[in-house]
DNA sequence: TCTGGGGTCCTAGGACCC
DNA sequence: TCTGGGGTCCTAGGACCC
């Protein structure tokens, strides 16, 4: 059994969490065991949506993303609860450390799912065995059902943990993706959505077997790089490594909301923008980090979405600087139509240890081999002021460190003193 | 009576520098 | 007088996913 896969190749695991807000909500109160349960935004307003469902619903035709009037008339019965985050986040991190228990090799990908790399674990079993006993645990310590995908890299695992739903495990073989894979319709494909299902369409291009044996170069000049990955993709292949680290380096930050009616009032207007900061802001600081650049969201009533930001010359993370910069782009960009929705969202951030260290100069006297730098410096500042050199340096963006970029700037700085 | 809120990645054009 | 090409940064938007 422990030959199911070649020596040289890896075993992966998608473990997808079935209906997960909807089951932590079930497993919270057992009374909702085997009734049909939904999880809704804007639960007391008109434009309340179905977040996820459980499966009692789902047989009554109630969907992510239906407008809550409309499940219900589907689901007389439907048991609709508000979204409880905290709660998920929670649930969420003792299911990450449940797949620890198996292997360090996790990386989460989003609240309820992730993939975990077993190759290295043959000592626990079988990978259906080790399939298995993550799926029991994860019923018996938290309650929560899941589906698992094994397969040789990710893109395979994900597809199979998409196969059998709820508590399923399938096994995806390379060899199994030209009779299980190929005929499906290429919109099934995980990266493919409506846009690029309509773009291949018109070169002929409906199953994912068609686009394995798609025209590279058609496919390339319709999808870009996009396209080489999704025919690789098709082919079973996907060389895409398991990093545990990848969800810690999380790029922005942001909060939204859709109003209870569409607005043109002002001071309404900024309530909302000020909340949206204040939320950001604590969330930003939180996590230890500041934003270097603000972006707001504007949606007016016709669903029109502008995005605006902006570069920030010192990175913040206090409620009032955030909103502070959410409103100027309000004030700038709003083209007094009624707005449906507000964002704001915290871009670029940084570590609050690494901004210092960006800022400190004197890091520079610690390393001898920037001697020479060092005096050129201080010939500059004696000649321009501190603050006109410290501009500068800020300007050219990567004043430090022993990249290219900090060698560039060190030649160019020096050129510059020899030029003037 | 329509369609939430949290994200990521990619593309493309203009500014600017060399 | 006329005028190249490469590279990076910034901004805006689109596609996709859960």
């Amino acid at each position: 059994m422990k030959e199911m896969y070649p020596k040289n190749g890896r075993v992966i695991l998608h473990v997808d969490m079935n209906s997960f807000f909807a089951s932590v909500e079930i497993a919270y109160d057992p009374s909702l065991q085997g009734k049909p349960v939904a999880i809704a935004g804007n639960v007391e307003e008109r434009r309340g949506i179905i977040i996820t469902c459980s499966y009692e619903a789902r047989a009554f035709g109630v969907k992510t993303t239906m407008p809550l009037w409309e499940a219900k008339r589907k689901c007389p019965n439907l048991i609709v609860r508000k979204p409880n985050f905290e709660r998920y986040r929670k649930t969420s991190l003792a299911m990450f450390e449940l797949l620890r228990t198996y292997t360090n090799l996790v990386e989460p990908v989003s609240i309820d799912e992730g993939y975990m790399d077993i190759t290295d674990c043959y000592e626990k079993g079988t990978p259906l065995e080790i399939a298995h006993s993550i799926q029991e645990s994860l019923v018996k310590t938290l309650l929560l059902p899941s589906s698992i995908g094994i397969a040789p890299n990710k893109f395979l695992a994900k597809m199979a943990s998409d196969m059998k739903k709820p508590m399923g495990i399938t096994i995806l073989r390379k060899r199994d993706v030209k009779k299980i894979l190929w005929p499906l319709p290429v919109e099934e494909m995980h990266g493919v959505g409506k846009k690029t299902a309509e773009k291949l369409a018109t070169i002929q291009i409906k199953t994912i077997g068609d686009l394995a044996g798609g025209n590279d170069i058609q496919v390339k000049q319709l999808l870009g790089i996009n396209g080489e990955r999704l025919k690789q993709r098709a082919n079973g292949v996907d060389n895409r490594h398991v990093d545990p680290d990848a969800i810690a380096g999380f790029k922005s930050i942001g909060n939204s909301t859709t109003l209870p009616y569409d607005s043109t009032d002002e001071e309404e207007l900024k309530t909302v923008l000020k909340k949206l900061s204040q939320s950001v802001g604590a969330r930003v600081r939180r996590k230890d980090m500041l934003a270097a650049n603000i972006q707001i969201i504007i949606r007016y009533d016709d669903r029109r979405t502008i995005t605006r930001s902006r570069k920030l010359e010192n990175p913040i993370e206090q409620d009032d600087e955030i909103y502070n910069a959410a409103f100027r782009l309000w004030k700038k960009h709003w083209n007094g139509d009624p707005i449906r929705l507000l964002g704001v969202t915290a871009q670029e951030l940084i570590e609050k240890g690494e901004a210092f260290k960006q800022l400190d100069i004197f890091s520079y006297e610690k390393d001898a081999k920037r001697e020479p730098l060092l005096k050129a410096l201080d010939e500059l500042k004696g000649k321009y002021g501190d603050d006109i050199v410290l501009q500068g340096i800020k300007n050219k963006k990567q004043p430090f460190g022993d990249n290219e970029h900090g060698t560039s700037f060190e030649k160019d700085f020096l050129s510059d003193l020899n030029n003037d």
